[in-house]
DNA sequence: GTGGTCACG
DNA sequence: ACGTACGTGACCACT
């Protein structure tokens, strides 16, 4: 017989504090559960037990087994967090058919000393699970620890423990009496440490022949005189150390054998807290707990279906009105009905992708693609699922078809194999329309993401022109200062390193050469450019360090990186992703071309190498400002909106605003700090961070910010609503009606907190900036195909877009961007965008 | 895979 | 007492 005994608290706060906080959709928090099951699979299919207990603390205040239960009383208790996992993670246990052990009085891990016991005494395994040190005293012949942390478990045996600690481990408990442990509140013998103690164990064993021997013995006077004082306390010490190993509970192994799980209970459950990976490592399908939640109020649906298959045909196209479909690695799978067509002929799939049948689907824009890479086209998409649960959570990692329909309670046909996506797509596109609606989106869907699906295909299928040549001699030159810069390094420090390691430079910096550390990072000092500005002075190594990193971000990240994804054609098709980021605006990867330099004049050469081609033009127009007058709309505030009425440059007017003076009379330093407190308002301000950025005292900050919102109260008066809000529901949402659910509000950590509450007041402003962008493509995409204009879209950088166009139309496409950027939406305050054109990136940014 | 750093808006 | 502005993606070192 073998039994695995968990410490269920123990494993539990390892997963707590080793996970991330996650949290599903309701704002429930679920990073300990998954901890704490990731730590139990792993470990049970390891052991192999015949049966499984998990115990879990569980004292009343009027009945104290211990006295150590006072000291622990005085503990910090369970953050709220964690103490909302607890009741899930039995709710689990008990599905799997796992026995939890709880007695009144008694803490888990007098549980599993008591299990532990008694099967030793019977000559039965006992496996004990947990994540606490202390637990290692139970360990004998018949009883190994298991020490788990999130990432592994360590073996405790008997033969370990002697390796590790130079005595038996049951001496642990005479060892604590001796060193305490802070954390349980153990007093110990004050003045004696972990090495003391352990050298006085080794030779004495026990605490009470330590006390027969000690007077007489060759201890130093200090040692003996410590022990004198602190016999009393090394007595209580060993009792509060000592686990119980007689709790009454059950402690028959065959009791703790598992009762079979209930599997639809537990894909239920599961899918509620949104592990579906775990679902999977269990062998349970998603799909097998949503028959049973569903069945009560919507009619039973088939597990199995009839499904016809055929090949699909133009004649079979032409007779469809409605359908779903997939589009992957060539292969076309259309359903209506119980009608599956499927076909790899390309003349088939574009002439169904042309068919005025209305779709259903699960990734338009790469069908787009598709489409536009054949010279055919795409029409009428319907429904695109992975758009609209971007729309309904956009903080999932992915919107996988059986993950939608898992979280949406939508039938999941998993019994037909390759076939469940499709059948269960229209299903699940009819559920997520329907929340959508009830959730106040569909203009957001039907009017701005599902029309964006086409713009986006576009730009990444016309891509940009690179000039390779340019690029890689711009490689050639960085690889020469690269070179150059290094060897100074090396001669700055006396000796070669690797300088793109920040613990190798962080050791040359601040112990070698001795330069004062000025913070900190989890795994040692910090050298990024903040501090080695603060240090440029002081050594020529710094200014060297910070022209190395400059090359070499250029040379691998861009120089290299770029060519990397130059295409045949010579040009660049970036990925816009549409379902990434959490405020609505889209990325852009493989390459990244929304963070191509420009701050730096070096840096910003990269831009003469993105060009347009022989005979045509680059347009760039960006909004000025757009967050700022986002802002400036959304709150309504009088004097905001006159500072961008006055036409003067916004930072120069607020700094006459707040320093309550006419425009000529502001310097150059106040329309500085009117800029930084703009920013800030922007990220949900903080006096800190705003006196670092502006180098200023934080008192000096706060008075710049309590300025500024004094002059422009309704600013405050929004952030306020704005925060007291998302307080109470939890969401923020754009003024196109965009969700953001911000699960860190609910944190009883006030850091967590307050980071929800600056996630609160930016996200409505960036939000709003993204969809007004948005709306813009799709009103410029359309106006240039309507009056067949030679000009494309190629880029879009969060406020700026980029078209390709021919020469002898480029003024007309200029105006075109003008007008439909800065009319998108009739605001309270204009909106001004600035336009250019020119050969190059570089040249038509102005 | 994670953390540090740095490029952009 | 602690850590410090919002949103991204890529590369490197290191575990």
């Amino acid at each position: 017989m073998k039994l695995l005994a968990i410490d269920g608290n123990s494993i539990l706060n390892r997963a707590f504090y080793g996970i991330k906080l996650l949290s599903n959709k309701n704002g429930e928090f679920t990073n300990a559960i998954f901890g704490f099951m990731n730590i139990y699979l792993r470990n049970y299919s390891d052991v192999k037990p015949d049966a499984v207990a998990v115990a879990f603390d569980l004292r009343t205040p009027t009945f104290r087994h211990k006295a150590a239960n006072y000291y622990k009383a005085n503990r910090k208790g369970m953050p709220p967090e964690l103490a909302q996992q607890l009741p899930r993670v039995k709710e689990l246990l008990g599905l799997m058919g796992i026995k939890v052990v709880e007695c009144e009085g008694y803490e888990a891990d007098d549980i599993l000393g008591t299990l532990s016991k008694a099967c030793s005494d019977r000559g039965d395994k006992c496996f004990v699970l947990t994540g606490d040190r202390d637990s290692l005293q139970l360990i004998d012949d018949n009883v190994t620890v298991l020490l788990a942390t999130n990432k592994e478990t360590v073996y405790c045996t008997p033969g370990w423990f002697r390796e590790n600690y130079g005595f038996e481990p049951v001496r642990l408990i005479d060892l604590k009496a001796l060193m305490g442990d802070s954390s349980d509140n153990i007093p110990g013998v004050a003045g004696i440490g972990e090495k003391t103690a352990s050298a006085l164990i080794k030779e004495y064993g026990t605490l009470e022949s330590l006390y027969e021997k000690y007077e007489g013995s060759g201890l130093t006077k200090g040692v003996k005189a410590k022990l004198a004082a602190g016999r009393d306390s090394a007595k209580e010490s060993k009792w509060l150390a000592t686990i119980v190993r007689d709790a009454p509970v059950d402690s028959k192994p065959e009791s703790y054998i598992p009762s079979p799980a209930d599997s639809a209970g537990l894909s239920r459950l599961l899918t509620e807290l949104e592990m579906f990976k775990l679902l999977d490592k269990l062998g349970i399908s998603a799909s097998e707990g949503t028959n049973t939640a569903v069945s009560e109020s919507a009619p039973e649906e088939p597990e199995v279906i009839n499904v016809t298959l055929g090949t699909l045909t133009k004649d079979i196209t032409a007779s469809l009105k409605k359908c779903a479909y997939l589009l992957r690695d060539g292969i076309l799978s259309v359903c209506s009905g119980d009608n599956v067509y499927t076909t790899d002929s390309e003349d088939i799939i574009l002439d169904f992708l042309a068919s005025d049948c209305e779709k259903s689907t699960d990734d338009a824009k790469a069908h787009y693609r598709y489409a536009m890479a054949h010279s055919g086209e795409l029409r009428n998409i319907r429904d695109d699922a992975a758009i609209c649960g971007y729309l309904l959570n956009s903080s999932a990692s992915d919107y996988a078809v059986e993950k939608l329909c898992a979280e949406y309670g939508v039938h999941y046909y998993s019994e037909h194999g390759e076939l469940a996506d499709l059948l269960s797509l229209e299903g699940l596109a009819r559920k997520l329309r329907s929340v959508i609606e009830a959730e106040g989106m569909t203009g957001l869907l039907d009017n701005i993401e599902l029309p964006l699906t086409e713009v986006l295909a576009s730009m990444e299928d016309t891509g940009i022109c690179v000039d390779r040549k340019g690029v890689e001699e711009f490689g050639v030159y960085l690889s020469e200062m690269i070179e150059e810069t290094q060897q100074a390094v090396y001669d700055d420090a006396g000796h070669e390193f690797n300088i793109s390691s920040p613990k190798q430079l962080a050791t040359v910096l601040f112990e070698e050469i001795g330069l004062p550390a000025k913070k900190k990072t989890k795994s040692g000092y910090s050298t990024n450019a903040d501090v080695l500005e603060e240090l440029r002075n002081q050594s020529p190594i710094v200014d060297n360090v910070l022209k190395y990193r400059q090359y070499t971000k250029l040379n691998s990240t861009y120089v290299a990186g770029l060519l990397d994804k130059i295409a045949p054609d010579g040009r660049i098709h970036t990925w816009f992703r549409q379902t990434e980021t959490r405020t609505g605006r889209i990325s852009s990867t493989e390459p990244n071309m929304q963070n191509i330099p420009v701050r730096t004049e070096l840096g910003a050469r990269m831009r003469k190498f993105f060009t347009a081609p022989e005979g045509k033009v680059l347009v760039d127009a960006d909004y000025s400002q757009i967050e700022l007058r986002v802002m400036a709309h959304l709150c309504g505030d009088k004097n905001m909106a006159e500072a961008f009425n006055s036409g003067e440059d916004i930072h120069t007017s607020t700094a006459a605003q707040v320093f309550d003076m006419p425009v000529f009379m502001v310097t150059p330093e106040m329309r500085s700090a009117a800029k930084a407190v703009n920013f800030g308002i922007i990220y949900g301000i903080g006096a800190f961070s705003l006196s670092k950025d502006i180098g200023t005292s934080v008192a000096q900050a706060k008075k710049y910010i309590a300025d500024y919102l004094a002059r422009f109260p309704k600013v405050k008066q929004f952030m306020d609503d704005t925060v007291d809000n998302a307080m109470k529901t939890g969401i923020v949402s754009t003024m196109f009606g965009r969700k953001r659910r911000i699960p860190e509000l609910s944190s009883s950590n006030k850091m967590l907190q307050a980071a929800g509450k600056r996630i609160a007041m930016n996200t409505p402003v960036q939000g709003t900036a993204a969809d007004l962008i948005k709306i813009a493509m799709i009103n410029v995409y359309k106006r240039l195909k309507a009056e067949n204009i030679a000009a494309k879209l190629i880029l879009q950088v969060h406020d700026e877009l980029i078209l390709e166009s021919d020469k002898d139309c480029a003024d007309r496409a200029a105006e075109i961007l003008r007008e439909e950027m800065q009319g998108v939406y009739e605001m309270r305050v204009p909106l001004a965008v600035d336009v250019h054109s020119g050969h190059s990136w570089y040249d038509a940014k102005g």
